[in-house]
Formats: structure tokens, C-alpha cells, sequence
DNA sequence: CCGCAATGCTTTAAGCTTAAAATATGCAGG
DNA sequence: CCTGCATATTTTAAGCTTAAAGCATTGCGG
């Protein structure tokens, strides 16, 4: 049996949501690409520096390499790699956890925090403009749907 | 002024976007990670070889290693070695092309597309279970509105 | 036919990413 | 206190990914 002819016994709505999928996955890869692109050129940086720098921007007191992992939803050993190379361009900064000998706390340094700024500003005006077309509505409609989604693939049985 | 401060001055709209695009890439890794665990676990293989592997199905005459770089959206030195790796594993075989010197036919040898009937068999079954809570309607609906999105980004000015 | 830009692919260097194993510390009972 | 399990991080090995540079071939315009 091959694929085709798997796809005809499989339960409904199987076909629908495959073709959602793949619709899915290639909006968001074009975003990215273009996000990728725009920070390379402009900022001669990448996505992944970029959402480490936004994960630690407005908290203070900084995050662990824990919680930066859990927020961008990576694994702990990117992180550390990604740190040491951000701390090495000294955009962020590690300190000894006080409380947990086991933790660092990562922040922004100065340096950082202007830079991520600079970065953010023009981050904002790419998403708004490759979003443009859409309506208020639509962006609504979109938002509210996706949350659907979320649910959909967070809370299987 | 921060980045808190400069979304205030932005043109409307442009927090919904961000909002809008945080929420469809958490949807789309979270897709991503479901699926690359299952193929690791289930096949013992990855995303992107399967993607080449569905590339490669249908398609008797074989793809250009171009082909493929192109319906895959990834780089040409990206599918060098991807299918460097699944020539050595036997589920694909390079042929040069009968009419251009410089190019190669990438084709699914027996063996591949036996494997790839396997693993897309059970790819459909992931995907119709992680969009399950989603009703038909409201598939159509984000089909429909991922369809805009997609045209929004492709035809910017 | 010649020159030469375009096309198809590979190589290179660098960075990203992961799973799994290893190390160190914390913490909760006994 | 000690035992053992959990947590926080790093290391390792492997694979993925890209941009840029380079090589070979094609095909077009003169």
C-alpha cells in the first residue's frame, strides 16, 4: 500500500489537516527566512541570538540558563552555547545565582540592551509589514485560531 | 527609548502582528517537535530526511538536487549532504541527468520508497491527531486565512 | 565559433541544534 | 548526617543549515 492509497482509509479530515499543515509550515518558514535575512544584513546577527536577547529584555533580574531554555523551547545545551557566544561578544553578562550555587542569572549588559533595542525597533516594523495585507479582522480571526490550534496540539489525551 | 516606548510611536497594528507571529511559530514548533520526536523514536530518523524522502515520492523521473532545494526551501548545499547521507543508507540513488552534464536525477530506490510508504502512513495519522480538536469549519477557515498570510508575504511591494 | 553570463552542484567555514552522558548542587526523609 | 532523587548546567558527538566561493557545463548573442 502506498501512500496514497493509505491516505484514502485514513479517517477524515486527515487530508484537510495535512494540507493545513504544510500551509502552516511554509508561512512560518517564510517569515523566518525573512527575519533571518533582514537581521543578517542589517545587524550582521541571527534569529537565535535575537530571541535569547528578547527573552532576557525587561527582566531585571535575569534568567537562568533553565528558564531561557524553557521560554525559547530549546534544549540547555544550545543555550549554553548560544550564552557564551553572546557573553563573548559582551551583549549579555553571568552572574552567580545567590541563592543556588548550581545557576547563573544571564542578563543584558548596557551593551546589550542598547543593541537589542536598536534590533527590536526594526524587528517590529518587518513583522508589520509582512503582515500588512491582512485585515484588523483577519489578523483577529488568525490570532484566535491559532490559539485553537495551540490547545489542539498541547492537549492530546 | 526602549522597546516598550517605540512600539508606542509604531503604526497600528503592529503589536497584533507581533502577537499574531509569536503565536503561529510556537504553533509551528510545536508541530515540529511532535513530529521530529516521533520520527526519532518510531523510524529512528529525522525531519529533514523524510521531507527529502516525500520530496522524492511521486515523482518517477527523479528531481534535480535543485528540484528539491527549491520545494524544500532550504539552501543547494544543504541537499548535497542530505542526500550524501540517504544514498549511503540506500534509500535513494543519484543518476546523472540524460541531458545535462551538470546535473544529477535524485530518485527513491525500492528500498526508500518502501520505507517512506511506512513512515508517511504514520506521519498523516500524527498530523490528523494534532490538529484533531479543530473542527472542520474552522480548518477550512485557518486554511483559508494562511492562505492570505501567505500572500502578504510573498507580494510585498 | 567565441565569449560570457547563467545554471547545477559541491566545498568550506561557521554556527545552530539535539540527545545523551557527565558533573555539581540542592533537598527531602530516615 | 547520609542516602538518593531531582535540578542546573556543561560536554560530546552527530547531524542540520547557511552564505559564499569555486568548478563544470550550458546556451545565448554576436
Amino acid at each position: 500500500m502506498d501512500a496514497e492509497s493509505a491516505l484514502a482509509d485514513a479517517p477524515p479530515g486527515t487530508k484537510d489537516s495535512l494540507r493545513l499543515w504544510l500551509r502552516l509550515l511554509t508561512c512560518t518558514t517564510l517569515v523566518e527566512a525573512e527575519i533571518r535575512r533582514r537581521l543578517r544584513e542589517e545587524f550582521a546577527t541571527t534569529l537565535p541570538r535575537f530571541d535569547l536577547l528578547a527573552a532576557l529584555d525587561r527582566d531585571g533580574k535575569g534568567l537562568t540558563l533553565g528558564d531561557v531554555s524553557r521560554r525559547m523551547m530549546v534544549s540547555n545545551g544550545n543555550v549554553t552555547g548560544l550564552a557564551a557566544r553572546l557573553e563573548a561578544e559582551g551583549l549579555v553578562e553571568r552572574r552567580l545565582d545567590a541563592g543556588d550555587r548550581r545557576a547563573f542569572r544571564l542578563r543584558l549588559t548596557t551593551k546589550g540592551a542598547r543593541e537589542f533595542s536598536r534590533q527590536s525597533r526594526a524587528h517590529e516594523g518587518w513583522i508589520a509589514e509582512l503582515f500588512g495585507a491582512l485585515s484588523e479582522a483577519e489578523r483577529g480571526q488568525l490570532h484566535g485560531l491559532l490559539g485553537r490550534t495551540k490547545t489542539s496540539i498541547q492537549e492530546r489525551p
